[in-house]
DNA sequence: GATGACCTGTGA
DNA sequence: TCACAGGTCATC
């Protein structure tokens, strides 16, 4: 997705624009969309005549909540889904990701009394709407990830780190941009079996995932990382031509000279 | 834990 | 036509 930035992107637009709005009309035209049982009647039972009061995130999952004890909203992005509210869409343009603005592609929404709308954009149609949704099915939020639960998900694992980072159950949040980058800052080759990993490494890794998280923030998205995404781009650090490789199933770039 | 499936758009 | 894409799920 959309990774743990671009998701609290999402939210932050939600809670500044879509709060305290009385909705009348649910628009869900994707069965498939729907997961988890839902059918799109439930949602018209239970949406119009509420409003949303808070909107909450759990890594990569949207929480957003509902007046008279309705049911809490649960949105995924997908690969290329987008939060967009009255026409505004949230966060920087997705690269890899088609961000026109095409009627097709909205895949789930609310209409507001007073005329606006909140939709969710998805090309790809890999997100997903759900009610209720089950938090406990993620590890902790990346933002909240302590330097001791670190050192504990890598002492029990033999998944290479990258893996293991990306993983929702044990970390919530990070992807596989954000991933690489933490990697690649911290000098760890992705592939290294986790428990490899020595005390100081894993130290190191904790500081390099709280400042991606912190400086791609600020820069605007998981795109805005320091290392190039690109076969025999030089290395910024040493100049070493970046390789690429499949880590955790997912296509991975590092630096074969720093990263250890 | 690695692999392929899911779905669709884009660019080479 | 093909490879590839910021995610997740089922299956071997």
């Amino acid at each position: 997705m959309p990774e743990i930035l671009e998701v609290e992107a999402a939210r932050r637009v939600i809670e500044a624009r879509a709060l305290g709005r009385k909705v009348v009309e649910v628009v869900a035209p994707d069965a498939w969309y729907l997961k988890r049982g839902l059918v799109a009647p439930e949602l018209e039972a239970v949406l119009p005549g509420r409003a949303f009061t808070a909107a909450r995130r759990r890594g990569k999952l949207l929480l957003v909540d509902t007046t008279k004890r309705g049911p809490v909203l649960g949105l995924h992005l997908g690969m290329s889904g987008r939060v967009v509210v009255d026409g505004e869409a949230a966060g920087d343009p997705l690269i890899y990701a088609s961000n026109r603005d095409v009627e097709a592609w909205h895949r789930f929404g609310v209409r507001f009394a007073d005329g606006g709308a909140l939709w969710l954009r998805d090309p790809r149609r890999l997100g997903a709407v759900e009610l209720d949704p089950d938090e406990e099915r993620l590890g902790p939020d990346a933002f909240d990830l302590t330097r001791q639960e670190l050192v504990g998900l890598t002492t029990r694992s033999r998944a290479p780190i990258k893996a293991l980072l990306m993983d929702q159950s044990r970390i919530a949040g990070l992807g596989n941009l954000l991933t690489d980058e933490a990697l690649w800052r911290a000098g760890v080759d992705p592939a290294r079996p986790a428990l490899a990993l020595n005390a100081e490494e894993v130290g190191t890794l904790y500081r390099s995932i709280r400042q991606t998280l912190r400086t791609l923030g600020r820069r605007g998205g998981s795109h805005m990382g320091d290392m190039p995404r690109a076969i025999d781009a030089p290395c910024p650090r040493d100049g070493t031509p970046l390789v690429r490789r499949t880590v955790g199933g997912r296509t991975t770039f590092s630096c074969p000279l720093h990263q250890r």
